[in-house]
DNA sequence: ACCTGAACACCGTTCAAGT
DNA sequence: ACCTGAACACCGTTCAAGT
């Protein structure tokens, strides 16, 4: 099958060798996932089917269940992988503070680059992702001089912040994506502003006010906003 | 049809008279809701099927269409029927942080009575559920007091925070529920504490700490001491 | 040990046909 | 106007059979 030569890229770059010797474009975890990421990206959460999956990897559907226990363990291998990759490149010795923002910021920006990551990662909780994301921010809150009684609920308030916007961000894609193909991200943040601007008054006084903002706001710089005022509520308590 | 008398109670309270005059248990967006609303909670989220719905209004499944478009309205319309009760129950005259707390609190709570209302909350933003909440902290905040350049920030970051915590809380109901059918609060806390400790040390000191105090903690004390770090940090600007 | 692909038991949704 | 229920086009998952 001709789907073959798309493949060969996919693997861990090249044919290194494998742990069996059998044919050097074998199935594997590693593999399947790498192919997952791929159709997730490119066609969405409702894109990927075992049987795309299985037909992009020039394979039975039957097959992927050797490596793979179900769905469920193929989306949270996929989402392990994009955060993991992440936090490997925000490991450092930055300041604590600004290392937190950096964390906050990498995953914003991976859900920016792979939205559906946004879904999963409240999907699935207790998944190495979400424990990488915890302790990056734990560990830095710990050297922050954050005491010991309130790491856990500052480090709780930090990862559900991120978890939130992950969600909505996730959401977003996921509306942009129906919306007439071909939706842009003004268009949409103006289309939900008009909507707010044309809510009852008496009702939704605040979302009129902040229709007026809305279009112009930049999610990255909002979610920054975010974190600072945590960060400066966790202040507080040291 | 036995079933039909276990719907008597279902619909809005007794069969008051309906805008057309035929049978007394008509179908209607509210019986709809109501049932699916008895499903999700009894049977999870992946009971509610239209199948399922169908046999508990005693009709058939194409019916469902005539009152609902789709399976996404269905559960926005179950969520904004939760939300709303819970937000007209907050309504008052109360100081503003004391009713912020409260509106979370509400929101909180009610998740706890219907799991499934945490991941859907996510998964269809802008949706009158999401846009009450929204419209009540903001409100508030501005009562308070923020300057107005800081209002939709701070509301944004409040709301993402709680949004978080509702799509943990709905992922930890789906997993106690499918864990041996019969897990209480308690053993799974333990559990996810238990796995934690046994992280390797090096890589996880942060979690192998906090698993100490995890299965002491209270979810709901946790989710307030976050609501008032954020509170904390909005009072620096203002 | 790993892969194939037909088969099974479901889904959401549609729609001709009824009342 | 509203309801029925068979039919359609999918799913995830299993498993006997192959190599």
């Amino acid at each position: 099958m001709e789907r073959r030569s798309i493949n060969v890229k996919i693997g861990s770059m090249t044919a290194k060798k494998q742990r069996t010797e059998r044919r050097s474009d074998a199935l594997s975890k590693e593999r399947i996932v790498a192919a997952a990421i791929e159709i997730l990206d490119t066609e969405g959460e409702s894109g990927l089917t075992f049987r795309a999956l299985a037909a992009r990897l020039a394979t039975g559907s039957g097959a992927i269940y050797w490596h793979v226990a179900d769905k469920n363990e193929l989306l949270a291998a996929t989402t392990d992988h994009v955060i993991a990759r992440v936090m490997t490149r925000v490991i450092g010795d930055a300041e604590p503070s600004e290392a937190i923002r950096a964390i906050a910021l990498g995953v914003f920006d991976a859900i920016d680059e792979h939205p559906w990551v946004g879904a999963q990662l409240s999907r699935e909780p207790w998944r190495t992702a979400m424990l990488q994301i915890f302790e990056g921010i734990g560990g830095r809150l710990q050297r922050l001089g954050v005491p010991e009684a309130a790491q856990f609920d500052a480090a709780s308030v930090l990862l559900n912040y991120i978890l939130g916007v992950a969600g909505q961000n996730a959401a977003n894609a996921r509306i942009a994506a129906g919306d007439a193909a071909r939706t842009d991200r003004m268009t949409f943040l103006g289309a939900v502003a008009a909507r707010w601007a044309r809510l009852d008054a008496a009702e939704y006084p605040f979302l009129r006010q902040v229709s007026a903002q809305f279009p112009k706001h930049d999610d990255r710089e909002q979610f920054l906003a975010g974190v600072a005022l945590i960060l400066a509520g966790i202040a507080t308590v040291r």
